[in-house]
RNA sequence: GGCCCCUUCGUCUAGAGGUUAGGACACCGGGUUUUCAUCCCGGCAACAGGAGUUCGAUUCUCCUAGGGGUCACCA
């Protein structure tokens, strides 16, 4: 590694919505750059306008402002090695492609794309599987290699189209030295001869990536797996082009918690959790897809459980704010195998923040979940229901499990009415009720005690008068502490829920 | 199929020649609790297989198997 200045970038392309292994993707690249006291880059790699989708960088931009892991430079973000968008800079490729042709590293073919699908098709009926255009087929097809360079001028002028090819040596042993994975070597006859500019004068990726990680001065590039086996050919990029290739650091994927192969979209309704970080509405169809900010999820839990997605500390920490991950996050500890997806840990992780979450932010959440159910609390009651039930949710919406402490039970636990509901049941919640009302004040630990002598006194049990009376309070047979739940409704609250409840399960 | 990558409990992983192979999630017990949840305590459970190298391999090498990725004028 040299003493330059780190610099990375997250470069994905505005196809779609950015799924959760494009975002550890980022997540990785953002805190190597933090951690080394780099930049981190946003590059939009857009040169396929066929496949471009409205809105796809938006939802790219504002899911990374979510999680808190923003570039400091990039498309929306300002730089003076911009422009950040590839379809901005589509006049600054051409000229190394000419310099590939010029220094023998490239050629020009004039194959059109129908001819190659026919070619790759026999080929197929033959028996050969992936046909390549390489050293040896080169010498068939229509190219500047083949055709006699008169005929090559002529069709250049003629404005005929062609496509830019990379032209790789026989055979020789190209060696990528991947960070993650050590030495990864390929011999060139294993490769073809990549289109590097297409007919519509456009670059591929593999020559776009190139010139724009050189030019923006990038230093590591940290990318998923499935861009390993190019590698040696972006490699060779570098090489021809006379420039100091960045390192290469190949992360592997994220797989389907069940089953086998990689995260898909289409595992996430099927497994019950989101694939996206945000929700992303398809554009044709309307179809909304599932993102984590919609779940429930707090962008901390989601940028700690993705970073232990394929990272560890080496210690038994397992929380980690975004501050302590740059502290302690290197490519050194990141593995090479495929991590399955958890969906079980991923809710652990949510439910861990959430305990860590001061009442008073979580009562604003909270409201917010109340408000589009119509409910309006005042905030005190808030806080302290928040205290309350913070401790079973998972979610903050699961805390609407305590809506009783707001409203009225609109039904009665059937089961705890059958065990627990007797003949002189009223009489006793009449009569208890009334003793809780004499506590003063009239608070959790109090009308505890209070409730406590007045089982003495009556010489009854816990278990026959407990249920009954959070029956008449919350219509549940479960819940919180009873007595903070009484603290919480209040005397008059309590009095007339005791005495509706009584003539509903009576006449019930 | 060719090429490349990967392989420790069900899952995420620690381990970097000698460990009772550790932690977390999940699961199962026990305790606390009016109850549920929390919490505490405990349990279950792994080095894919085979050859080497070595006094000794989870750890190093090779092979096999399995899994994954990739083979476009897409990224």
């Amino acid at each position: 590694m040299s003493n330059k200045k780190v610099r990375v970038r997250f470069a994905p392309s505005p196809t779609g919505p950015l799924h959760i292994g494009g975002v550890r993707t980022a997540l990785y690249n953002y805190l190597f750059a933090k951690h080394h006291g780099g930049d981190f880059l946003l590059r939009i790699e857009d040169t396929d306008q066929k496949r471009f989708v409205e809105g796809a960088e938006e939802y790219i931009i504002e899911s990374l402002k979510w999680l808190g892991i923003e570039p400091n430079e990039g498309q929306g973000y300002g730089g003076n090695k911009g422009p950040y968008k590839q379809s901005e800079r589509m006049g600054m490729y051409r000229q190394y492609a000419d310099q590939l042709i010029e220094s023998g590293h490239g050629y020009y073919a004039f194959d059109t794309s129908e001819e190659l699908v026919d070619i790759r098709e026999k080929a197929n009926k033959a028996g050969v599987s992936s046909w390549k255009y390489n050293h040896i087929t080169r010498n068939s097809m229509k190219n500047s290699l083949t055709l006699p360079k008169d005929e090559v001028e002529k069709r250049l002028q003629n404005g005929d189209p062609y496509v830019i090819r990379i032209k790789l040596p026989r055979e020789e042993d190209v060696r990528v030295n991947d960070t993650i994975r050590g030495w990864v070597v390929v011999n060139t006859k294993q490769m073809d001869d990549k289109v590097l500019v297409k007919n519509d004068g456009l670059p591929t990726y593999h020559l776009a990536n190139i010139v724009d990680d050189h030019l923006m001065g990038i230093t590591h590039v940290i990318r998923g797996e499935e861009w390993l086996p190019s590698a040696p050919l972006h490699v060779l990029l570098y090489r021809y082009l006379g420039w100091e290739a960045p390192e290469f650091a190949h992360l592997s994927l994220i797989l389907k918690p069940t089953g086998k192969g990689k995260l898909s979209k289409r595992d996430g309704d099927k497994g019950g959790f989101p694939v996206f970080p945000i929700n992303y509405t398809v554009p044709d169809s309307g179809d909304i897809l599932a993102g984590y900010r919609e779940a429930g999820y707090f962008p901390e839990a989601v940028v700690n459980l993705l970073a232990f997605l394929g990272w560890n500390p080496g210690t038994t920490q397992e929380i980690f704010s975004l501050g302590e991950l740059i502290n302690s996050f290197d490519l050194d500890r990141v593995g090479k195998s495929g991590a399955k997806f958890d969906p079980d840990k991923a809710k652990w992780y949510n439910q861990q923040y959430l305990r860590m979450k001061s009442n008073d932010f979580l009562a604003d959440q909270f409201a917010e979940v109340l408000r589009t159910k119509g409910i309006d609390v005042d905030r005190s009651t808030l806080v302290k229901s928040v205290g309350l039930l913070k401790e079973r949710a998972v979610f903050v919406e699961d805390m609407m499990e305590g809506l009783y402490l707001f409203e009225k039970p609109t039904s009665y636990d059937e089961k705890t009415v059958k065990k627990k509901w007797k003949d002189q049941t009223p009489g006793i919640m009449k009569d208890l009720g009334d003793k809780i009302m004499d506590s003063e004040p009239f608070v959790a630990s109090n009308i505890e005690l209070i409730f406590k002598s007045y089982l003495t006194d009556n010489e009854l049990g816990m278990g026959a008068v407990m249920p009954n009376l959070r029956l008449l309070l919350t219509g549940k047979g479960m819940g919180p502490s009873l007595f903070e739940i009484i603290e919480i409704l209040g005397k008059k609250e309590m009095t007339t829920r005791i005495e509706e409840g009584i003539k509903r399960i009576t006449n019930g």
